[in-house]
DNA sequence: TACAAATACCGATTGATGATCGGTTTTTAA
DNA sequence: TTAAAAACCGATCATCAATCGGTATTTGTA
């Protein structure tokens, strides 16, 4: 998935902001980089058809919101890019962990025992696929 | 850092072969995927451009390889990726880490503890930037 | 119900960037 | 010195995001 400069900060806005429609989403980019109302509404369509935008009409116009999570989004990220280089066969969120672990420092190998501390408490004995 | 389909394909090559001049990765190419010697080798020159190969020249072709282990420039992008959507102040690699963690099982919790294990074993007392 | 305002939708244009390849220049080995 | 090999240059095409004007819909209300 590849997504252009506005897209970006447009997401990043509903991971903020929850719900808005067009015109508050304008009101919010108007003063920060110019542009039209209808730029706007043209991104926002982008990202729904893209299926990371939900949206529902009310009143007259569509309320949008994230389709996703931003963590589950960013996971889904990290594994198609990951992806695009693991050989076959390879697994591919592993090969992920592998390639980020060779930067992390002491506090952060600890918070990330703690994570799967907390992961196997949370989630027991869930079904591979 | 956006890259292209043939650009990704060619890296792959890179990380399988280690080292090839122009004609080499042509020849590879050709029957895949047909094109000319020219194409791959502008490819090869935008990818040396974005520093992601490096080259040498010997007699009088380049040998190009790649600038980065495999496991380097997957973190790399990872990371980037990561940072177009984190708030600030937030935690780049954790933030990574915390995404990735729903997706996995017990076996992945188990290799990702004996990871930690490992890295800690042979990276004692790195200083923080 | 008809109408005005708000919003959605359509389509054209522009700008980046990757893919492709022909043609020219440079390099090098003999 | 020169022919062949390779590098380099530049043009074209395709895709996609950004932008925005203009038109068609929709809807709340008078």
């Amino acid at each position: 998935m590849n997504l252009g400069e506005l897209e970006k900060l447009v997401l990043n806005y509903f991971w903020q902001t929850a719900v808005a429609d067009a015109k508050q989403v304008y009101a919010h980019f108007e003063q920060t980089r110019g542009g039209t109302l209808n730029t706007i509404q043209s991104t926002l369509d982008r990202l729904y058809k893209k299926d990371l935008l939900t949206r529902e009409k009310i009143g007259h116009a569509f309320q949008y919101r994230a389709a996703k999570q931003r963590k589950d989004f960013i996971a889904g990220l990290i594994k198609d890019t990951t992806n695009e280089f693991t050989k076959p066969n390879e697994d591919t969120i592993m090969a992920a962990f592998v390639s980020l672990s060779s930067e992390l420092n002491e506090e952060q190998l600890d918070q990330l025992e703690q994570l799967i501390k907390n992961h196997r408490l949370t989630t027991p004995l869930v079904e591979e696929t």
